[in-house]
DNA sequence: TTGTAAGCGTTATCAT
DNA sequence: ATGATAACGCTTACAA
């Protein structure tokens, strides 16, 4: 047996044992392997041979090294066990997987210090690009520079980052909502509650505007007594519900804004011992799977979080892959699902 | 000013800047670094303030190559829209966190050739560790061997891996699912189905024979045909569910084996018409936030998802530094929480 | 205890 | 078009 062609034994195989099996150089199997420039069709053979028989496989940390990149991307979310992220992420690792990235996603808690705590890392581990979901508007774009200065790409997703020229994706949550209240308007309603919209993140506070024009849009006025601005948690919802439920007149109607408020909302309206929708009418923005299981099924407004996370990770994408075009911010749009929670008055 | 205290400018520190800085070989600063050996004091401290001075962060690309090791475990799970398997991975990733690790969590869809080729991506990228919540119990341990063989440790999480010895973590299936169907028949039940238990798993096998022992313990026969083996569709939950309602006479009440067969079912039970619990009662294994919202409020096996996420992490961070101990299957203990979709009959 | 220097497995420069 | 060789930044023998 020649030496050229006998297999190594032991260590794992290198480019240099490809190289020495099929007779060339490292440098050209690392062309074959990089798809560059042109080489000869018959040596490129002889390496592709060289590698199926040796099951070569490239060493990632020599290269990441080498090129000083990764092929990783981030999504950095506020609340993993929020199912809105989930869906997202789900999106956005189809997205990623497609194209050879592998995904990893960071948990804040809705906080701006954890947040700032995973970008330190993701630098550390020099992350190709996030995607991030802020866990403070106004304080995010510190970390987003400083991963830029270190030549990460970030690009907004749901929820906006101020004071820097980003890319970001979000849910039409302006129209969503109004289209919901207005939907609650037509049904004859006219005491209708808000609940749950966080004003420091951009999608609560469209939500809020969405569900005032709503208002406009029909000559009628806003009482901003109905407006319960609330947090993630769901108790807050929860005894911003029962102080509503308490009022003279109560509403008729409730608009919660985000999922997790409408299980606060929810237990708030069973432990009154209210029915929906007889004694109240129920509209949640986020579609949540057991919505439609619920006894009676629940009208909702409904994202497109899967098509959200590929539109976001194909952006940073092209940011990765040096794409000049301007900074932009895309909406998508969101969709009312009728279901029995809205009857007419 | 001094060569030797110069600050570097332009490229990014290295250890040889630091070493430069604090007057040390790259030796010494390494050393520093990773708490070796013994290192005079005095050098310590200038090699200390060198770092701080330069604000140097190591290139873990460089380290990594030259350790050929990471300090990134994977989570791999079949459905990360499985409310069971995020609140795992919370527990994980507060572990990992805990001891410097990243994690990164990979989703098989149940299928056993997507976790084969992640298997593959994180053997590629030198993953330290793998959490397996495996996509066939039968097929997962050619990829654990694989992924030993490449040096890295892998634990099985919630269901278990056949034909392979393998640290397991699951929760006490067998115990929960019999104390819920012992509380239906203490409520005078005896007309109780089983739906969702998936016959391939672990889980699913032994809630099902979790039910069965609750009949044998009150001395009551077990009718197969109130037995619904479903996989983990909801469609398939509601048919079978639907079926089961369609029975003359049909049960009284429901045990549904996991969270997405719970919707499936309410689906069913909302579409005949019938209300919990009067005219069928229901507890669900696995306590999903929406179950204590729901009106009425689900009765629920909870498992300790976080501690589970928790265990399997440690046990994995153990297996990582060498820990030599035999493996070990452990089990945590599940609750039944009672509310109000169970009453007397 | 400290420093020098040899790699880790790639990619990329520069001759040929 | 191809090959020899120098990095990439770190850890770790081995020498002093």
């Amino acid at each position: 047996m020649s030496k050229r062609s006998s297999v190594p034994v032991g260590k794992s195989i290198t480019v240099k044992d490809v190289a020495q099996y099929a007779g060339v150089s490292v440098a050209t199997v690392s062309r074959v392997l990089n798809q560059r420039e042109t080489v000869d069709p018959e040596l490129r053979l002889r390496v592709q041979n060289a590698v199926e028989r040796l099951k070569y496989r490239p060493n990632r940390l020599a290269r990441n090294l080498r090129t000083n990149s990764t092929t990783v991307i981030a999504l950095v979310v506020p609340d993993i066990q929020n199912p809105f992220f989930v869906a997202v992420s789900r999106g956005v690792e189809e997205a990623a997987l497609r194209e050879g990235y592998t995904l990893l996603v960071c948990n804040t808690d809705d906080d701006i210090q954890h947040e700032a705590h995973y970008f330190q890392v993701l630098r550390d581990e020099s992350i190709a690009g996030v995607i991030l979901c802020s866990a403070d508007e106004r304080l995010s774009h510190a970390a987003v520079q400083a991963s830029r200065d270190h030549g990460m790409a970030v690009v907004a997703l749901d929820r906006r980052v101020e004071g820097i020229a980003i890319d970001s994706i979000l849910s039409d949550n302006f129209g969503g909502s109004r289209l919901a209240v207005s939907h609650l308007i037509e049904r004859g309603h006219r005491q209708i509650a808000l609940i749950g919209a966080s004003d420091i993140y951009a999608p609560g506070r469209e939500r809020r505007l969405g569900y005032e024009q709503a208002f406009h849009d029909y000559g009628l006025a806003v009482d901003r007594d109905l407006i319960k601005v609330t947090d993630f948690r769901a108790t807050n919802a929860e005894a911003a519900t029962e102080a509503l439920l308490d009022r003279d007149p109560a509403p008729t109607a409730l608009f919660v804004c985000n999922g997790v408020s409408a299980i606060g909302a929810l237990r708030a309206i069973n432990r009154r011992g209210l029915r929906v929708p007889d004694q109240i009418a129920l509209v949640v923005f986020d579609d949540l799977d057991w919505l439609e299981a619920y006894s009676p099924p629940i009208t909702a407004v409904s994202q497109n979080t899967r098509q959200l996370g590929i539109t976001a990770a194909d952006q940073l994408l092209r940011r990765i892959n040096g794409d000049p075009e301007p900074v932009q911010e895309r909406r998508l749009p969101t969709q009312l699902i009728v279901r029995q929670s809205t009857p007419a008055l």
